[in-house]
DNA sequence: AATTATCTCAACCGCACTCGA
DNA sequence: CTCGAGTGCGGTTGAGATAAT
């Protein structure tokens, strides 16, 4: 049997649209959004199928859609994003906003991919070409680490799907929405009123070259060593909403370089499985105001987190929490910020990743921009 | 100026998934 | 449980634009 193609049908049109079909289109969304695509052509007076009329409206006449030329920053996103997901477009898309799949498959397509491949790089698996047989040469520690870090963002994908499920419930649901909302209260007052679309792991691991610098320590468990199978604290990214791994050092790290930098760092806890070191928890509530602070011991979050991960057991003294860093200013009122020289982490943060790209044991600039 | 080669990107195709009957 | 409609997604195509000869 097999479906019938939705552009089967005789009088519909194909091709290119033009201005008076997109007009059609336009005026119809805007009195009575798209509603069913299938039925829409025919509401609309379009001679075209729904999924044509779709892709136009998402790809195209979409008012929320930026066009023309990719800026540095946002081919820097793509191709770190491509390097953790792969040729998941609408994934990437997410990252990049105003941009659609479309348009960022088309862009790596024509321009990206031609670039890394001109540069000896395979653009699918972000390495040299000469690791490409498949020598392990290439397996270096950045290189695991990489691939952890694929893991973590692979897994809060996944809880971004299952958010967006079950904030379905909490429509229809008080008690859960009141629920959500005293748990995400603490946070409002550090984090920005509109955050960006999260590149989570990679802000927390370019964070990694900040701390790095100044303790030795960093954000992510290196390969080989036996941090990276049992991460003992979870920790978030200010001003990025997710979660990378740290261990118990690693935070003592972290406020150890904050004490003694013009860096702002803290971490503020969301959920502890188990109890924390109490030398180590006095020195969170010392960093961070008592009302920027709350624990529970809700560890199901993290269950369900590893189970994505493939793994069996989560492991012990898991915590969530927000990592809080960002240049220290004062402007001038005494008010002192932690929003950040963003700018200069992401350029840290993307010389890393081209670095491995590039040649895993170098540590000097990126030749592709 | 004419022809050919290459590039770009909007649009199409078909598979996979979800959901409701 | 099965089936079909509706939709999303990634791969591919091809017309038009641009560059090279």
């Amino acid at each position: 049997m097999g479906r019938s193609r939705c552009c089967e049908k005789e009088g519909l049109k194909k091709g290119p649209w033009t201005p008076e079909d997109d007009q059609k289109l336009l005026a119809y969304i805007e009195e009575h959004g798209h509603g069913s695509w299938r039925a829409l052509p025919a509401r609309a007076g379009l001679q075209r199928c729904g999924k044509s009329c779709r892709l136009r409206w998402t790809n195209y006449l979409r008012p929320d859609i930026k066009r023309g030329k990719f800026s540095l920053q946002e081919e820097k996103t793509i191709i770190q994003l491509h390097a953790l997901l792969g040729n998941r477009w609408s994934a990437i898309a997410t990252h990049l906003p105003k941009r659609t799949d479309n348009e960022i498959k088309n862009y790596w397509n024509t321009h990206l991919k031609k670039r890394l491949t001109k540069m000896g790089i395979d653009p699918m698996t972000h390495k040299p070409k000469t690791d490409a047989l498949g020598t392990g040469i290439g397996d270096s520690k950045d290189a695991a680490n990489l691939r952890h870090m694929a893991q973590w963002e692979n897994a809060r994908l996944e809880a971004e799907a299952r958010l967006v499920r079950e904030s379905k419930l909490l429509v229809s649901n008080p008690s859960i929405q009141q629920q959500v909302m005293i748990s995400s209260a603490p946070a409002q007052n550090i984090t920005q009123s509109a955050l960006p679309p999260c590149l989570d792991v990679l802000k927390a691991w370019q964070l990694q070259g900040l701390w790095s610098k100044s303790t030795g320590a960093g954000i992510f468990p290196v390969a080989g060593d036996h941090d990276l199978e049992s991460p003992t604290f979870m920790v978030n990214a200010f001003p990025i909403q997710s979660t990378v791994a740290l261990t118990e050092n690693q935070v003592a790290a972290a406020l150890d370089f904050a004490a003694n930098s013009s860096v702002t760092c803290g971490v503020r806890i969301i959920k502890e499985a188990c109890q924390m070191p109490e030398e180590l928890k006095e020195r969170l509530d010392n960093t961070m105001s008592s009302q920027e602070m709350t624990y529970t011991t809700e560890s199901a979050w993290f269950a369900d987190s590893f189970r994505a991960m493939g793994e069996n057991t989560p492991p012990l003294n898991i915590v969530e929490a927000e990592l809080i860093v960002g240049q220290r200013q004062d402007y001038g009122n005494g008010d002192k910020t932690c929003s950040g020289n963003i700018e200069e982490n992401n350029n840290h943060y993307w010389n890393s990743i081209l670095n491995l790209v590039n040649n895993p044991s170098s540590s000097t600039g990126s030749p592709l921009f």
